[in-house]
RNA sequence: UCCUCAGUAGCUCAAUGGUAGAGCAUUCGGCUGUUAACCGAAGGGUUGUAGGUUCGAGUCCUACCUGAGGAGCCA
């Protein structure tokens, strides 16, 4: 759609066209009038713009159709760029002329308003509300983490084979899944991890990362659960734990500068405290998960040896430390049964939590897998699951097995974290949550 | 599944058991530098639903519905 020949510009790239005629196409988020002058907040995607209309330049009819112009109408305006100090981007438009795309009705006007709004109300629209600034700062610190964690990967070595969403079963059997009708009498889950599928890509490339969607029926309701998350998981060949443990730390590092160099003014917009991103340098504090117990115990935990860290222990520890704290050998009797047993201590299991600060908790999640042929096929019977099932993945300790070993990272959780946010719901565009499927 | 809290105008909220209100949004009028603009006026309500207590219920009681926060479980 045209207005003029003047040059469409973007509002992120106005600075670079100051003095110029341009046309910007947008839609109005806002208006403020004053007789005889009107300044239109147009908005295109990529920022938001104030723009100038005088009565004398637009003459009487076009000026009263601006005036009288309602919240998001979609409109093309052409005009120069001037720089100005007064507007809140530096840039402003001169209107020399407009034409009007799509006028919202004001018998139906459009329901978010300049002002504060209830998360029930927001929730409801959240498609409309996907349009806010602030939404805007979140998603795009979500893109920037997806291609920062991508970078990373693609950049040492790990390629990507991503694995299938419907799965035969469960991956871990605790977890509750969800089911669905996969054709004659035959019922398939929609995946819970890629982990087990990671682990037969792993023997064939060495290092792989599989990142998609990833479903759990769990019927939780807190602020950092959704039903429907997306998760990168990588997977190397002849890892340890210590392994696994420096890439997670490697990555976090880099996910965190890469947001801190790139999307700075999303962060301010969020009023997010960059001193907090800025400290999270390796290394990062490791304790057992032995040292866990002891000391959440001294701030007064109820937790007992043997039972795993409740959201309150994991938010104890996550306030401790002013970078990401990763707590590892966790009692095997709570871990997946794929977990390697610590050699030197059976009883513990080596895998590893990263818990984010601040309070955040667990982002990541991983270990050591059971290479062994025969204590995987007594761990599959010791947690009561169908040895059928797993012959494919037994196989893969028949055929050449290595230790190896790999985590997984919520990038809801992430981005809550680095965004700072109350709650991983605005970090998705149409989050899926226990009660909320719609829209 | 359990516990706690909430539901009043389009939105955000107020209203000792005694006439249902304000700000924003919308409409009309005013203003040539506004920054969630401002000033004046108007329209806008089956107080989530169904019962109950009471002379009288937005307010008290019961059930249900919807939502929020948390627990368990997890990334």
């Amino acid at each position: 759609m045209t207005a003029s020949s003047a040059p469409r510009v973007r509002i992120a790239e106005a600075r670079a066209h100051i003095g110029q005629t341009v046309e910007i196409a947008g839609w109005l988020y806002n208006l403020r009038k004053s007789g005889k002058i009107v300044f239109p907040i147009v908005r295109d995607g990529s920022g938001i713009i104030q723009c100038v209309g005088a009565k004398a330049d637009l003459g009487d009819e076009p000026f009263e159709s601006l005036k009288r112009l309602t919240q998001e109408s979609s409109l093309i305006v052409r005009g120069v760029l001037r720089a100005d100090e007064r507007a809140v981007g530096g840039v402003e438009l001169d209107v020399h002329g407009f034409s009007i795309v799509q006028r919202v009705s004001e018998e139906a006007p459009y329901p978010i308003t300049p002002k504060e709004h209830g998360i029930e109300f927001l929730m409801d629209h959240r498609h409309l509300w996907l349009r806010s600034l602030r939404q805007h700062a979140v998603l795009r610190v979500r893109h920037e983490v997806i291609r920062a964690v991508r970078d990373y990967f693609d950049s040492n070595g790990f390629t990507l084979v991503d694995t299938p969403v419907f799965t035969p079963a469960a991956c871990e059997g605790t977890t509750t899944l969800f089911e669905v009708d996969y054709f004659d009498d035959e019922k398939a889950y929609l995946t819970q991890s890629g982990q087990l599928y990671n682990e037969a890509t792993a023997m064939a490339f060495g290092k792989v990362y599989c990142f998609g969607p990833t479903f759990r029926a769990e019927k939780s309701k807190t602020r950092r659960h959704l039903t429907e998350f997306w998760m990168v998981e990588p997977e190397m060949a002849y890892a340890t734990l210590d392994d696994v443990k420096q890439v997670a730390e490697e990555m976090v590092v880099f996910v965190v500068r890469r947001v801190l160099e790139n999307r700075r003014a999303d962060l301010a917009v969020l009023e997010r405290d960059v001193a907090r991103l800025e400290a999270v340098l390796p290394p990062f504090p490791k304790i057992s998960y032995d040292e866990a117990v002891a000391i959440l115990q001294s701030k007064g935990s109820t937790i007992e040896w043997g039972g795993d860290l409740g959201g309150g222990d994991e938010t104890i520890l996550s306030e401790m430390y002013d970078r990401p704290v990763m707590v590892d050998r966790y009692p095997s009797a709570v871990k997946a049964f794929y977990m390697q047993p610590d050699p030197e201590r059976p009883e513990v299991a080596l895998g590893v939590d990263v818990l984010a600060p601040e309070g955040y908790g667990e982002i990541i999640g991983g270990g050591q897998r059971v290479h062994d042929l025969a204590l995987l096929e007594q761990r599959i019977a010791a947690h009561e699951l169908p040895r059928e099932a797993f012959e494919w993945y037994l196989d893969l300790r028949r055929y050449g097995t290595v230790p190896h070993g790999g985590f997984g990272m919520g990038i809801e959780r992430c981005v809550s974290w680095i965004c700072g946010l109350e709650h991983v719901r605005e970090t998705i565009a149409f989050p899926r949550m226990l009660y909320r499927l719609r829209p």
